[in-house]
DNA sequence: TTGATTTTTGAAAATCATTTTCAAAATTAG
DNA sequence: CTAATTTTGAAAATGATTTTCAAAAATCAA
């Protein structure tokens, strides 16, 4: 993804100063190269023609045409909140539904703070036990992280009910890691637990899509969602797809950088092969 | 999304007999029209230019090039298949597990069935009683579906506990419908709970990821997820993306089409309210 | 600093892609 | 079957892109 632009990063101190004018304003306005011809571009950037070509050539490309494509391809313009209405069909929503997603998640990417990301993942990669907190719409992706943990081989539980995650959180330890799942980042019990977590020293990590939420007083880590979801759609449906995609990546990680995951995991898989229908077990050895 | 091919499709009969030719192309394989001149994509249509010149015109783009740019926005190539390693930084591996995520919504989106998702929708907007069954990684999806539903005053019910399953699917009536998610298609424990169903009359509705898996013998219609994960990454990472898409289309549509959602969805929220934080609660209405 | 060398740059020319024109071919209507 | 209309592509015209080349700028050596 954004191969073009991110060829253009790599290779900036490289190019001359005309070209770094070139280079600037591509990687500041990608999508407004889109409709002007190279005589108009060349204007735009303050440049020649020539040496427009000469820039496109040097990061890698036939010509103006084909680094026009490129970044097309890669600055495709997903619509954005194309409400849904009751005159969609079931087909056309699905549609909508999914452009929400890659909307967000594109944001998400952007947005995201790689720090905090990496040092939420290496928070887990070194603890003894893991909580995850989730309540209500969020119940259900706290589940589904200490579910792929435990897969793992991790101690990792999610608690989805108030007084246990008061419980758990109480006893916490400094080798304890704590997730909060809020959308909102404001849930009263799920801040309760955290900052009783902290008192116990845990380390405690929230996933939340709102900027600047009570959530992040009582976090360590604050991995922060985008989405904007408008009218009814207020339930953070796409929010919930960009919590996953941190999840998955979490447990991606944690495949690669733990000792012996590929056993792990196939002891896992082992396990589970016997919950299936037998003429499937042979065809794939994958699971529920 | 697609809207430079949509609009080929919908004016497909106004079309004439070479300009057709151009737009059967366009519609198999519109990437490929990416890095060709308009001589060359004359000659691949058999066509000449001044009818692709004037197909584009029709088509309502200002000529070849502005059409190739849209197809090239609507079409770009997410990278399929890039695998992780134990070399990313935990942003790279967010990124790819976003790409992932794109593909696999991208595929769904082409090979799901309209009918069997609009049947669907209408059996579980017209059902007394929703039951929703799911075992390990798809158990949260389960309860997250159950949950939306339930926002909607639905009595909809999750179960993943194969005893409550088959307890729950054993006192189903003709106004039930149980919706059974499983990644494989395969869960012993899924299938029995949903023959049982069948047999109360219930309509059934499987979510799976795999053609011809033994759950569709006791689905009244199926939805299929698509994904390709490789490796370690069996756990059907993306694929439960998708089936969270679905479930999405399915809550977006019943809000349109249920009579009083607003009000219900506004009840929703009210008693939510107070589980949030005081200073929280003004500033936005949205939960958990 | 100065002059020599190399690199960078844009104007203009050359090339090549796109668009327009127009007459022939095909289709449709009468 | 003929006339009117529509569709089509070859060729011309246009104009976008690329190349060339000499001037300008930057770098280097003394």
């Amino acid at each position: 993804m954004e191969k073009a632009i991110l060829t253009i990063k790599a290779n900036y101190d490289s190019l001359t100063k005309s070209e770094k004018k070139i280079a600037d304003f591509l990687v500041e306005n990608p999508r407004d190269i889109l409709p002007l011809y190279i005589t108009e571009f060349a204007e735009v950037c303050g440049v020649s023609e020539a040496t427009i070509v000469r820039f496109a050539r040097k990061i890698g490309f036939d010509g103006y045409q084909q680094i026009k494509i490129a970044i097309a391809q890669e600055h495709h313009a997903h619509p954005v909140n194309e409400n849904i209405t009751a005159d969609d069909s079931p087909y056309d929503i699905f549609g909508k539904v999914c452009d929400d997603i890659y909307c967000s998640l594109e944001k998400t990417q952007k947005s995201i703070d790689k720090d905090e990301l990496t040092k939420c993942c290496n928070a887990i990669l070194k603890a003894d036990d893991i909580i995850v907190l989730g309540l209500g719409n969020s119940a259900p992706i706290a589940n589904d992280a200490s579910h792929k943990m435990l897969r793992l081989g991790l101690r990792a539980h999610p608690y989805t009910d108030n007084h246990m995650q008061a419980i758990a959180a109480a006893h916490a330890t400094e080798k304890t890691v704590v997730i909060g799942i809020s959308h909102s980042g404001a849930s009263k019990d799920i801040l309760d637990a955290m900052h009783a977590a902290k008192l116990g020293g845990a380390f405690t990590v929230s996933i939340t899509n709102f900027q600047k939420s009570p959530i992040e007083n009582v976090s360590d880590a604050v991995l922060h969602t985008v989405s904007d979801e408008t009218n009814y759609r207020i339930l953070g449906l796409s929010s919930r797809i960009a919590q996953l995609a941190i999840i998955d990546t979490i447990y991606s990680y944690l495949v690669c950088h733990m000792e012996g995951a590929g056993d792990i995991i196939a002891k896992t898989e082992a396990v589970l092969a016997s919950k299936k229908c037998a003429d499937v077990k042979k065809r794939t050895k994958r699971n529920t």
